[in-house]
DNA sequence: ACGATCACG
DNA sequence: ACGTACGTGATCGTG
């Protein structure tokens, strides 16, 4: 057996590394001690469970002073009896990564490890929610023990990385050009972490000192988290978290199927189109379209004169800046006001196709498993607001206003892809959470919210003068209004971005208040609050946002974005206790992407909205229930569309 | 590593 | 006193 010493805390820890059968009874002395969680953490081939290849090379165990590193091969049985022994419970940091791991190799079920399981990132995320990046302390295992275990805490995967990169040089000197061209391709973000993960020695003193590491600082987090935890009065909600986050995982096991044949030719369509464009800008001098130094370059050659500057203060040049230039609308419509500048459309359309392809349908493509679905990675608590992310692919970013990107996410064979979303959630929320008492009051009357405001704002004098046309707009106006208002924006940035007058929008921002007092009120109210409570505000589940001292009129937004994403992670809650989990896809925010079997999915996604339906201090919260069809893009086809592709 | 851009709710 | 648009993830170019 080798073993490694290192000081934690100015404490020495012991890393154990078994090498046969014999060496095993340290390790079953060590599971045998006082009942406690375990430390769990696995090492890998890579972070892409599902794709071909994929191993787990070690599983570790480990309490504040020891650590067990067991080669997952060799000592297969011996982990797979320890992980099945239902007394012990577990701590990993970001548990659905390793629940999966262990899953997909089969050494313990996600149904039987899931439960005894805890997760470190959740009790820190409820301490405090901030990546370092938001100016937080982060929530990387190295940056928490950083702060609540060691100062001097290793960066575990930061060290290995110079190893990784000398191993990376030596192995492509031996190797002809197509195996190094092969490995960056199917490892292109980045090839050498791939490679030092995959192929560094099982045992090398620094690569099992640091997986025992991990799990140290694992087991000594959960002992100072859980007494923060404990302290905030936060464990109800802890729980409830790990429960959010163990049904988001069986999510990610479960993936969603790809229609290959179809993605396929769409990525090929893609590429022709992306091609065709870049083409037509070579010949105004635009060898990049996304270099944005060509771009302003050769616009400006042509005459063009803008003044939209980036946030830094550089001349921007995205599609609120290229569309009007091509004398195109938000819809990409010709609008008539203007000679369409053919360099500005080439652009917008060669980016555009390259952004689809490149982020959509390819990588649905190369992240499919043996079975053609794909597995995104979804955290269950990822924002600072506690809103879920989704990603490898981003599922929750779509395109919504063209069905061709969907189109390639099916339903299980036999079934049909049906979806559930909540009508104007985080209105509703706002109205709850701040009593505003007009807008309850439309809610309750069952009023469509954005026209019935659209009334009290303008009159009903007005409203029943108006024309149709004018109707729609004022109703439009007064749904922008409304989430800027969530948003906490004031008239100037709603006109920019709405592209309405700046009068128009001033006028109905003031209006808005007027109807609707107990808004502006409510904010007031938040940043009183977050002033005496250490710059946070809390939600009504007691969670802690807290502010940035510049912008704390996000308070409002923070609340109501919160609040209305535990709206959904409840839902989720009912939706498996009543035995339906298995149909749930995938959330997005305000909607849940589900299947059911084809005879029956009308009724099943009735029963599935049904259950989302709740209710926020008396306020209803609706939603509405839709079959889409055999893939998710039937749900954004125009009736037509639809009807010939079912035709086909 | 970071800014710019673009995709979503 | 005034006014502030909120939250994500992926890709590409640039330095």
């Amino acid at each position: 057996m080798k073993t490694f010493k290192y000081r934690v805390d100015r404490e020495e820890v012991t890393i154990y590394f078994p090498e046969t059968e014999d060496d095993l009874a340290g390790f079953r002395r060590f599971l045998n001690a006082a009942p406690r969680v375990i430390g769990l953490d696995t090492e890998t081939t890579g972070l892409r469970i599902y794709s071909r290849g994929f191993r787990c090379r070690l599983v570790q165990f480990g309490d504040a002073r020891e650590a067990w590193v067991l080669q997952a091969d060799r000592f297969r049985a011996e982990i797979i009896r320890a992980l099945a022994r239902p007394e012990l419970r577990f701590v990993a940091h970001n548990a659905p990564f390793d629940l999966l791991v262990l899953d997909r190799v089969g050494l313990a079920s996600l149904e039987d490890l899931g439960p005894r399981v805890f997760d470190t990132y959740i009790l820190a995320h409820l301490c405090d929610p901030r990546t370092d990046r938001d100016g937080g302390a982060g929530l990387k295992l190295k940056q928490l023990a950083a702060v609540y275990v060691d100062n001097d805490a290793a960066d575990t995967q930061d060290g290995l990385n110079s190893i990784f990169l000398e191993m990376y040089r030596a192995w492509k000197k031996t190797v002809s050009r197509d195996e190094i061209q092969a490995w960056q391709q199917t490892h292109a973000k980045k090839p050498h972490t791939a490679y030092g993960f995959t192929h560094i020695a099982i045992d090398h003193p620094l690569y099992v000192t640091y997986a025992g590491l991990d799990v140290v600082y694992t087991a000594r987090l959960l002992a100072e988290l859980g007494l923060l935890i404990k302290g905030a009065g936060l464990t109800k909600l802890a729980q409830f978290e790990h429960r959010v986050q163990l049904i988001t995982t069986h999510q990610q096991r479960r993936g969603l199927l790809i229609d290959v044949e179809y993605t396929k030719t769409l990525a090929g369509r893609l590429e022709e189109e992306a091609e065709t464009y870049r083409h037509v800008a070579k010949g105004y001098g635009v060898d990049n379209v996304n270099s944005t130094r060509q771009v302003i370059e050769a616009l400006r050659g042509m005459g063009e004169v803008w003044s939209d500057k980036t946030d830094t203060g550089n001349p921007a040049v995205g599609k609120e800046v290229l569309l009007p230039m091509a004398d195109l609308n938000k819809d990409w419509q010709r609008v008539g006001v203007r000679d369409p500048n053919p360099l500005a459309d080439a652009i917008v359309r060669a980016k555009r196709a390259e952004k689809w392809k490149e982020s959509y349908a390819v990588p649905f493509l190369t992240d499919r498993d043996e079975n053609d679905r794909i597995h995104p990675s979804i955290k269950s608590l990822a924002a600072r607001t506690a809103r879920m992310s989704v990603s490898g692919p981003p599922l929750q970013q779509l395109p919504s206003g063209d069905w061709t990107i969907r189109r390639a996410v099916l339903a299980d064979p036999g079934h049909l892809i049906v979806a559930a979303d909540y009508s104007a959630v985080e209105m509703r929320v706002l109205a709850a959470l701040a009593d505003v008492r007009e807008m309850k009051r439309l809610i309750a009357e069952g009023a469509d919210l954005h026209t019935a405001t659209a009334i009290m704002v303008y009159g009903q004098d007005v409203w029943d003068a108006a024309t149709p046309k004018q109707r729609k707009r004022m109703r439009s106006l007064m749904k922008t209004v409304g989430f800027g208002k969530v948003y906490g924006g004031g008239a100037t940035g709603l006109s920019k971005q709405s592209g309405l007058p700046y009068a128009d929008v001033k006028n109905a921002v003031d209006r808005y208040d007027v109807v609707y007092p107990e808004i502006p009120a409510y904010g007031r109210l938040l940043q009183r609050q977050a002033a005496y409570k250490g710059g946070a505000v809390y939600t009504p589940v007691g969670r802690r946002l807290p502010l940035d001292r510049d912008r704390a009129y996000a308070a409002t937004n923070y609340v109501v974005q919160s609040s209305a994403r535990d709206v959904l992670a409840q839902a989720l809650c009912r939706i498996d206790d009543a035995g339906m989990s298995h149909l749930v896809l995938l959330p997005v925010h305000d909607e849940l992407v589900c299947q059911a079997p084809a005879g029956e999915a009308e009724e099943v996604i009735r029963e599935i909205g049904r259950l989302m339906e709740t209710t926020v201090r008396d306020v209803f919260i609706q939603s509405e229930p839709e079959v889409y069809g055999r893939s998710w893009g039937a749900g954004y086809m125009s009736p037509d569309d639809r009807a010939s592709l079912d035709a086909a």
